[in-house]
DNA sequence: AATGAAATCGACCAGCA
DNA sequence: TGCTGGTCGATTTCATT
């Protein structure tokens, strides 16, 4: 199931992670393979499931989904009815992600909604969620960039550690 | 700058984001285009900036990243420093995403590290920014799965909206 | 694991509604 | 402007090392 990564892998992931447009051709020159030994291991990297898809990221503004919240939900009970809650959660419209949190705060859930109204509704169907407790939401007022996605965050240590 | 889209646009958009993997050819034939029309929209989503990017997305347990992190940073001064604060929170080492907060909490910032001991140089790393006042982190068990992206969670009232 | 040649698919062009 | 069909170039695949 774990596959080992060499340093080549992490170029090519690295330079894949920011964008799939780049042609091969790019990728051979800059890492000095063939083509056919990059799709080689993109196919691998695909296959292992260290790469789980290749997708379009689109731009939130564009489906007017202008307002970004972070709600923190708690259940009541929170022995039995955890994961229930937790899957009800994803099923909310404008609901992208919710982490299941260690600590007092259960679940966090982030939405992206395109109005007040919008957001009204999607609180709303968190509280009528059985077993919630109670919520607090959060706007965010500007998303900052940090350039790269996972690898072009991680230190050098970091990559040592997976490629070792 | 702000483009219109039509259902057919909308239906491309659910496609790419869940996948670019999947040939033109069944775009398609499931929404009864040419392969040239379906190349011709997906062209103009692209520069006109609705997609973004196409990119790979890597799981993170393969680059052994499997501490998910929540960090909440208030800075002293507000006024004047929060900027550099936020730039300064996105060059470090594991960190993914910055959010500039309305209410008490100034930054939520989420990363992701490897071991404990990577969590302390973040944390570290993070109080040691002139103006930050305090911080408080949290720990994700488990990532849900909300299905897709964006439009996969919007509602029929919010595609609309968006359509028009 | 990597290569080069052969089959397949996507990008682009001119024209058309 | 949005689409079609066809051509060319790029990518995927496969046999071979």
């Amino acid at each position: 199931m774990d596959v080992d990564l060499d340093e080549t892998d992490i170029e090519i992931l690295k330079r894949l992670e920011k964008s799939d447009d780049k042609n091969l051709e790019e990728l051979s020159d800059e890492l000095g393979l063939s083509k056919s030994a990059i799709h080689y291991r993109v196919t691998n990297l695909k296959q292992s499931d260290v790469i789980t898809t290749i997708s379009a990221d689109v731009d939130p503004h564009a489906l007017d989904l202008s307002m970004l919240l972070f709600t923190e939900v708690t259940v009541s009970h929170e022995s039995g009815y955890a994961e229930d809650v937790g899957e009800l959660l994803t099923e909310i419209d404008g609901v992208n992600h919710v982490y299941y949190m260690m600590g007092d705060v259960d679940f966090i859930v982030i939405s992206r909604v395109q109005n007040h109204d919008q957001m009204h509704v999607l609180i709303d169907d968190i509280v009528e969620i059985d077993g919630v407790n109670e919520t607090s939401s959060r706007f965010v007022i500007q998303e900052l960039e940090t350039g790269g996605q996972l690898i072009d965050n991680m230190s050098e240590e970091m990559v040592d550690q997976v490629v070792e």
